[in-house]
DNA sequence: ACTTATTACTTGAATGGTCAAGTAAGTAAT
DNA sequence: ATTACTTACTTGACCATTCAAGTAATAAGT
């Protein structure tokens, strides 16, 4: 961290914070240059407009997937199907720490945005695709414990699925039971591909000793 | 449909139609009473505010969701299990009707609105509620058929969560693939419920015979 | 080393438009 | 004469955005 923020350093995570706790089009500029301790003429002079925020707000987000969520859980957990797990541990832990009030900001701005807003799109895609690719790569560290066939692709994006659809009814209900149950679900599904690659390898296994 | 509509609901249509295509937020006033027809005074005779609009609006997803939505699929579906796989292709239908711009209006509004308005979101709740006791509905007329031990509740609650985490990617992408992702891992799941199911009978079944 | 020019950024008041909401007068049916 | 509802105008706050003027720092010229 730098010792001191730029003006513009400044705006951008005031942004990301009030976007990420009140939504897009609830924050307004005068909360955002209140909070950032900035003018709107300062404003003005790093950021074409509102919407051109939101998109160096998205461009921060994924230049912080790695460092800020990844990295925490490369270090603390090793077994690659376990650090998925810690990731939707990690919004678990989140969704608690906020009294339930947490969504995922990239989540919220997919539902919030117009889609007439493309590059919007494109930019909290490329978010969801940096996230998924994350889990995918874990995925792909555990492929021998894994079916054959298994779609990394596909599975891994179903984790953001489970994801982002517990922690929705999470926030609604102001209760963690949703996230847990969505999570366990996931977790039996995991399971059962363990369960079926290990069975899968010991009838390989046998099969050479016949041959 | 009645011959003519009263003010008070061609409100609340309105209201369901703009918030649905634009969320809460970014529809104004002007634009629900021009759409209904209706001036600010009519309004303010029948609301006491667009919050108390919104409040109105969830009861009346709450109460289009048996004949609007379940009432089709039952008529068309005789299969409990595949009744929950039709209700996911109508959102499937959805999702390409609208160009990929859909997005479930409950879960729109779960992650818009502030926590602090906790009726709404006790309404959102309730929606999401009457939604997974349906599924769960259908998971008990396919009881035979799941293991013994499945919690529809969870199962149910899981059904949900893929829904909403498959509508938010495709909408971000711009594509259905991540929708169709997430179902067919959903169906994979519940296939190996379904064989796992009929495993066990199997073996209760010959374990009858031996005694 | 001193002055001048240029660039980079800040200040804060002002703009015009839109926001939700309020109101007073009016109509029509009971 | 009362209730139910409508009409259209109004309010004042807030919205994103603009701008002209100001400051501070660096670079260039002598």
């Amino acid at each position: 961290m730098p010792a001191t923020q730029s003006t513009r350093e400044r705006i951008i995570l005031a942004a990301v914070e009030l976007f990420y706790s009140q939504g897009y089009e609830a924050t307004g500029m005068t909360q955002i240059l209140k909070k950032a301790n900035a003018n709107s003429g300062s404003f003005y002079f790093f950021f074409k407009s509102k919407q051109d925020l939101l998109d160096s707000v998205l461009d921060w987000y994924l230049a912080n997937l790695e460092p800020v969520l990844w990295r925490p859980i490369y270090a603390a957990t090793q077994d690659p199907i376990e650090r998925i797990f810690a990731l939707l541990d990690g919004y678990r832990q989140k969704i608690l720490a906020t009294d339930f009030s947490f969504s995922c900001p990239i989540g919220r701005l997919a539902l919030e945005i117009g889609l007439e807003r493309q590059n919007v799109h494109d930019k909290i895609a490329a978010n969801f695709d940096a996230w998924t690719a994350a889990v995918r790569s874990c995925l792909g560290d555990a492929e021998h414990r894994l079916p054959s066939g298994t779609c990394f692709d596909e599975l891994s994006q179903f984790v953001l699925t489970v994801m982002e659809g517990g922690v929705m009814q999470a926030r609604a209900h102001r209760s963690i039971a949703p996230f847990d149950n969505s999570v366990r679900q996931l977790r039996q599904h995991f399971d059962r591909l363990l369960i079926a690659a290990a069975e899968s390898n010991r009838n390989n296994q046998s099969l050479g000793e016949k041959l």
